[in-house]
DNA sequence: AAAATATAGTTCTTATACGTACTATCATGA
DNA sequence: TCATGATAGTACGTATAAGAACTATATTTT
């Protein structure tokens, strides 16, 4: 093993991550929604909709997951499924007006509660560290890279 | 606001951590263990056990959980619980010789398995990053440190 | 010491996370 | 076109995650 110093470094980032992830999950459970609910209002707003496949490809939300999560959504009238006009296995899921209107409301007031948190950090540093931390995850991921994107 | 590119760094981080935890989280179940059980076993390894709390302020398990957790521990025979003689609400956490063997062997093959997702970078690039995460995971906390360490 | 307050662990509820199995549909190939 | 295999979404079981309520024990206050 050419280095020892990993076992802080992940301890570093699991940490950081968890106290992002406990404190935006705070703000957003009093705006009524959990983490993964607002995920996918997030992901849907400003859309005309998506597939179940996509939106897990753009929340991490894995499929069995996806299915309870997009249940709980649709009973609070925040979306509707519709058929795939291309794929009869396929539902187009997209925000119902309800569901437009509490995402015009509650993504801003969730970035405004986001935003201060990183005051002391410049543009250039919050690059700097993206880009490593999209190195790293790059060594973590398995897959090899295919023309289709990546593998997940 | 004074900058507007944490939402990328965010994502960066939270995709980041999710990777390393699912792609460690497939070799420790495939040890027998689920990434919560296996954290509590390297936290009691080596050591003469401890309390629940102290196990819940070095693996960031809350207390709700950790009674479930170490309920399935205590089943499988891996971890005793005895009377705290300090503390009569408190329980002295510790494993058995059981555990303590499995932790001889899964927590070296772990170690040997994570590695070398590191192999790229130097000790030097882990550390700077480190500190960076613990710099950025301090602005998410928004509790005063006190005296008695940081508040939780 | 009695009362008020705080703390350690447990229990309970709701919502995820992850894997496996299953159904329906699509795509491919002989 | 019919058999095969792949894919989209669902159903289900086990284990977490987070918060609130609850019990028992400690600590502090008066």
């Amino acid at each position: 093993m050419r280095n020892k110093h990993f076992m802080p470094l992940v301890r570093a980032l699991i940490e950081c991550a968890q106290s992002f992830e406990r404190r935006s999950g705070v703000h957003v459970r009093e705006l009524g929604l959990t983490p993964a609910q607002f995920d996918i209002i997030a992901t849907l707003g400003n859309t005309d909709g998506m597939s179940c496949k996509e939106l897990g490809a753009k929340t991490l939300i894995t499929k069995g997951t996806m299915t309870g999560v997009l249940d709980r959504l649709e009973k609070k009238g925040l979306l509707s499924r519709h058929d795939s006009p291309d794929d009869g296995r396929s539902w187009i899921t997209k925000l119902t007006r309800k569901g437009q209107t509490l995402f015009d409301d509650v993504f801003p007031a969730h970035l405004a509660y986001i935003g201060p948190f990183f005051a002391n950090f410049s543009d250039a540093e919050l690059d700097a560290m993206r880009q490593q931390l999209i190195r790293l995850r790059a060594a973590f991921e398995p897959a090899i890279e295919t023309e289709s994107g990546r593998a997940r």
